[in-house]
DNA sequence: AATAACTTCATGAATTTTTAATGACAAACC
DNA sequence: GGTTTGTCATTAAAAATTCATGAAGTTATT
């Protein structure tokens, strides 16, 4: 499974653990922000709306079940997961983390690979669905989960061989694909078609997208310009 | 909050540790079951469909992780949570416990209140996901927990094939859901049948919801548009 | 430098192939 | 026995591909 669509809120007073969680999180493909008090998690989880919160339950100013209660309040934060750090492994501190609406507990020292694989568990378990990228060039934004490009804010669908293709050069803006490339990465190296239907499929996506986003380098190939 | 139609099926080796459990459990309302291996773990859960199942991870005859990976395979089983009982706390019994596919831990020996309130917390937050089982969408009202769907008004039952697909994409409204997606999650992955299935469902569905909302993606997929 | 010969791509239209909708019916399940 | 679920053959639709033609750009030749 993929995991680059999912946002994890990072919050923590040390500096030197959002910044080692945050490497290691990055590293298994997450996108990551931070935060290091309970307002600013609180203010960055209602504009980010992000998957999962990881909460340090020790801060100054504002502790993190303070916080988490106030999350908990947010409707739009229905879905978000929240996981505490604590360092404190004991029964009450338990009890009262869960009831102030955490999902599961992480016990400091950290091993990075029990997070991660709690993580994982945490969205599995939340978000059955997989979930696929999205591109956005120009103004154009291609949407695989949906199955629709949006150009200038209205929708459309691309029989699958366009989309592919549309995909594909909008995927790197600005490189040249040639043509044998396209072949093997939309139709795969084992499907032989002529050599005109590149062509055919280019002049269907630009007559739905226009003209200037594709453009032909005679002898070469083709590349989405940016 | 009532526990009183909450299903547990604890499921250890010691008959000890089951009365304790089962005891303590009941006390707090929930309704248990148990069972004492691996494999009348799997015949009582296929048969009862609990909320919850506790399982001590180290038994005779079958182990834990070896029960819980056949309980996974069920589909009746889906949204059956699964918390291990273990006296290893190390990194990789967790590890392979969660891809097993367990939901928690609970380490022994085991302190009843940590354990009930575990429970507790993972209970409410399948319910948080329960409670979302009315899903409104566009001029649709699905229902789960009545089991009928609401379209403009009027308000029809649909049969469980029928209902189990229309709400699974109604649940992603926009997504595209292809047809492997589609046929492992309502069908599910051992079940097999023709392929032009899940298109005459789609009929049905649309032969009383309308057109409008189920759109087809050639080659694709299906998905509901909202 | 002009132009013929050649190459490469765009375009319109036709054709083939793939894929899904539909109708009718059979099996399984209450 | 009626509802639900699934199969199958047929039909319809959409997508993919090919082809013919013309235009644009390159190269070679003089």
């Amino acid at each position: 499974m993929d995991y680059n669509n999912f946002r994890i809120l990072l919050v923590d007073d040390e500096v030197d653990i959002l910044e080692f969680l945050g490497y290691n999180l990055r590293k298994e493909g997450f996108q990551v922000s931070t935060a290091n008090n309970g307002q600013s998690a609180i203010e960055k989880a209602q504009k980010e709306i992000p998957h999962l919160i990881i909460m340090d339950v020790m801060m100054p100013e504002m502790d993190g079940i303070t916080a988490v209660k106030e999350i908990r309040k947010i409707t739009a934060l229905n879905e978000t997961l929240i996981v505490f750090l604590t360092a404190r492994a004991e029964d009450h501190s338990q009890i009262s983390g869960f009831e102030a609406g955490a999902d599961d507990y992480v016990t400091k020292p950290i091993k990075i690979k029990v997070l991660v694989s709690r993580v994982i568990a945490l969205l599995k378990r939340s978000l059955r669905t997989d979930i696929k990228s999205v591109i956005e060039v120009n103004n154009l934004i291609i949407d695989e989960n949906r199955y629709v490009i949006i150009k200038e804010g209205n929708e459309m669908t691309l029989p699958k061989k366009e989309f592919k293709l549309l995909k594909l050069l909008a995927s790197s803006p600005n490189k040249v694909f040639s043509r044998d490339e396209i072949f093997s990465r939309v139709w795969g190296d084992d499907v032989i078609v002529g050599n005109r239907t590149i062509d055919v499929h280019v002049r269907k996506i630009r007559e739905k997208i226009g003209l200037e986003n594709i453009k032909t380098i005679k002898g070469v190939g083709y590349k989405f310009d940016a």
